[in-house]
DNA sequence: CGCAGTCTGTCGCCCAGGCGACAATTCGGT
DNA sequence: ACCGAATTGTCGCCTGGGCGACAGACTGCG
């Protein structure tokens, strides 16, 4: 699957992967293991070999709130700056996983050998901006409907496998795991969620959310809307 | 000033300093001049010389959107991904303001040739990854008078200046400016502001905000907040 | 130095949606 | 296959803060 923009390892060429990943070591996450969290002082770059996980941070009073789903091919752990502080978000494997780990000094050195990685690696960085941006917007502009709505087309468009007509997206989520990506509450969510049902614009089945009418779900979010 | 880690060119080797400029073609701005707008098709890399830029989205039912503001020796422009579309956010001179542009082509065989410099870059995308990651957790977490607060001291401890135990904000904002960059509606901000100067916490005059007590200030943002 | 246009303060109404409380389902681990 | 734990569905109450409407204060341009 010519997977998005963001499948950093998927882009880059043949030797400059295998190259890449000779300087990694591996490592294997079931379900719920953490690949690092807040404040963790272990520093390094990722490659996403297999599976998904979630990057989340945890508020003061104990809200999650889900930044991002991170797929198959994908670079991250490069944006932890202030290495002082440690890590600023918690990555917790979705399911079973499998994961490279670069040195920072050898990742940029890597970087510095093979300057089109470098401008595939800030092209990566720039669409998770964009992305970022996008969500940011909504949130500001957007009531608790559009924004669980949209966030479904979004899932649906990006990472959904299309079959006759239908959508189905790849991931698993449960209702409070939306809440936390949308800054919704759970119970609103379900409410939501269920009317999108009632609607006939999706249906969901053992917790896959399948979209059964695109072009409805693109019409209701684009009522009262932004880009 | 060290200006933080988001002054690209600052960090940057006087020798490449001045080869990237070499490069660039100088423009002025007025304040309220663009630099470019949503849908721009016009494509480059950008340096901000001098002066203050705002960025922003307007949202369909015409609510702008403030990102942020771009201070000298910020780079810009290059998150602009996939072409096809133009450019994603509209970019204001807050005020007299002077850019460098370099053509895409011409940055990145900058940054090609110049290892270092593409690490910066990549530095100053990650903390821009990271301040907007804050700023959506702030969103979702936070109330209208967490997010009030903690919007100026941010600017406070970024963008202020220091004069015997009190702090004056370099920017100045309107109060319709501060609820486009919060979320927060134009008349809550005058009440939360007005609450502040009740408090002693900061006082205003010709528009430009004075932290006062940057200590109780900082007591209120972590009564109920997040990081 | 005056005036038009912007920005600030203040009220009051009103509703989207947060929150608590359960009951009914559905998972998934052993 | 079973059982405890996690998730989903549903109510109703209640409030933060959005929104309209002005009046008064700046402010900066001509």
């Amino acid at each position: 699957m010519a997977n998005a923009p963001t499948d950093f390892l998927g882009q880059l060429a043949t030797v400059e992967r295998a190259a890449l990943l000779r300087l990694a070591k591996r490592r294997l996450l079931r379900r719920g293991d953490f690949v690092f969290r807040v404040g963790d002082k272990k520093r390094g770059a990722y490659l996403l070999l297999r599976g998904r996980l979630k990057f989340f941070r945890v508020t003061p009073d104990g809200r999650e709130v889900i930044l991002w789903f991170c797929f198959a091919g994908e670079v991250f752990g490069i944006s932890e700056v202030p290495a002082a502080k440690g890590r600023r978000v918690n990555v917790e494997a979705c399911e079973e996983s499998e994961v490279a780990v670069v040195t920072d000094a050898a990742f940029n050195r890597f970087l510095d050998d093979h300057p089109s990685a470098a401008r595939l690696c800030r092209r990566t960085m720039a669409v998770r901006l964009g992305t970022l941006t996008n969500t940011l917007v909504n949130l500001v502009a957007d009531d608790a409907y559009a924004r669980v709505a949209k966030l479904v087309h979004h899932l649906g468009m990006h990472h959904g496998t299309r079959l006759n007509g239908t959508i189905t997206l790849e991931v698993v989520l449960t209702h409070q795991e939306i809440a936390d990506m949308t800054g919704v509450n759970r119970q609103t969510v379900t409410r939501i969620l269920g009317d999108l049902r009632a609607k006939r614009v999706l249906s969901i089945q053992r917790r896959r959310i399948r979209i059964d009418d695109a072009a409805k779900l693109n019409q209701l979010i684009h009522s009262t809307a932004s880009p």
